[in-house]
DNA sequence: GTGGCTATGTGACTAAAGTCACTGTGCAGG
DNA sequence: CCTGCACAGTGACTTTAGTCACATAGCCAC
């Protein structure tokens, strides 16, 4: 919401035309100017930092970010777009977890710990994305040094284990309906616009179900007036 | 299993007769000598310093921790003992999480915000315990000064993420009984014995289900060699 | 050793979710 | 305009889990 006005400034800034509001990679920033409007909350000597060890990665729309069982190389900090964690299922399956946003990180890659650690989750751009890559071996000096670092690195733990909390309450009190429920929601806040373009099978995938589920409960929805079905999107009432 | 030699030493040099095993609060120790056998990683200003601000606090088993809505005064650290934490439903109904052992601590009340934060989650003293509790107020100032100690807030919030991205594996994508089976194993090998007291009912509480759901599928795995039932007691065979 | 309490065993039923098989439908590309 | 295809709708059935009702079985206290 109130990242908007800023998107559009840097790209005024820059004399660039954006077509249909999404970013083109044309348009990208620099790591510098990505710092500066996504994470203001850091000391300027940091972002000065960060800008010169940091390698700006654009991802497209699909692309993976994080593999099950890779190895982290690097921190990641969102600077654009959006990136879609969820958890692979041994005998597959997959379960969406949440959302990371510009301006957050990848909690699990900023361990600043020596030995190798692998990642438990998948992530994946669902749309357009840019993030920052940081050197791990960088974390321990940052840790000591910035205090606004060690601020983020905590709340990004905190909060991502809230969310998980969250996640962990719907599965285990909840049924699919009110899962289902929660979700769209969930959609409609991120993405603020009523019509949800997501078919039926994705939804299930999300929540490790069956279409067939997913499809029985919208009919549901629809005829209680909450929802209305179209072909490839779904319309919100909230 | 390592821990035994360290407390039994230290009943020895308080001269002091323990029945049964079992921790009795005339043994308890002073915060420095636990901070010192329970946390060596902090530099011993550290623990000179934690020593002089903390309060230690004993449990009684059975005694809560920490309640759903509470607001953190402090952080704790756990001494001895063992907690269990779960998160409650809104409509009742309770979901076991993860233990807290000692040299552990509760992840949640370690932030350093000024907002007052309240607790998503319960925790309650499981056998007797102690907890070693650090104002609030203190953290920051922690925090800057001494490595080790946010390693240890690093270190505590990715155990503790991790353990519930475990959690979240079994709900979603695994079926009761083998949920049962990890809780068991789980069981067995925090307490490093065979013979587990608890009931159906109890266990029923902590996955969140039904008594005969769990007498059934003890059942099956009785009849499975996998363990053997008696009254009030499981005895597991790993 | 008997009464009472708690823990456990079990059959029968209900509910929720997942599976299978097949039908309908909007839409893009020839 | 029709055809192929991905998406969506639906009935019938299976499986898993949760509920209800009641039977048994240890165990402690008196």
């Amino acid at each position: 919401m109130n990242r908007l006005p800023l998107r559009v400034a840097c790209f005024v800034l820059q004399g660039l035309l954006v077509s249909g509001g999404l970013l083109t990679f044309d348009a990208m920033l620099t790591a510098n100017e990505y710092l500066d409007s996504r994470f203001p909350q850091f000391e300027p000597e940091l972002r000065a930092l960060l800008a010169q060890h940091c390698v700006v990665r654009p991802l497209k729309a699909g692309e993976k970010m994080l593999q099950t069982g890779q190895y982290f190389r690097s921190t990641m900090l969102v600077a654009e777009g959006r990136a879609k964690l969820y958890r692979e299922g041994e005998e597959g399956g997959e379960f969406f977890m949440y959302y990371l946003e510009p301006g957050q990180a990848c909690a699990l890659s900023m361990v600043c710990s020596d030995r190798q650690q692998s990642s438990e989750v998948m992530a994946v751009a669902e749309e357009d994305t840019v993030v920052l890559l940081l050197p791990l071996d960088l974390m321990d000096d940052l840790m000591r040094q910035f205090r606004s670092w060690y601020y983020f690195v905590i709340e990004t733990y905190r909060s991502r284990y809230e969310e998980l909390l969250v996640v962990i309450d719907h599965v285990i009190f909840k049924g699919m309906d009110e899962r289902l429920e929660f979700y769209l929601k969930n959609q409609y806040d991120k993405l603020q616009k009523r019509d949800l373009s997501i078919t039926h099978q994705q939804i299930a995938n999300d929540l490790n179900t069956s279409r067939e589920v997913i499809s029985r409960l919208l009919k549901k929805m629809e005829q209680q007036g909450r929802l209305v079905l179209h072909r490839n999107y779904i319309e919100w009432r909230g």
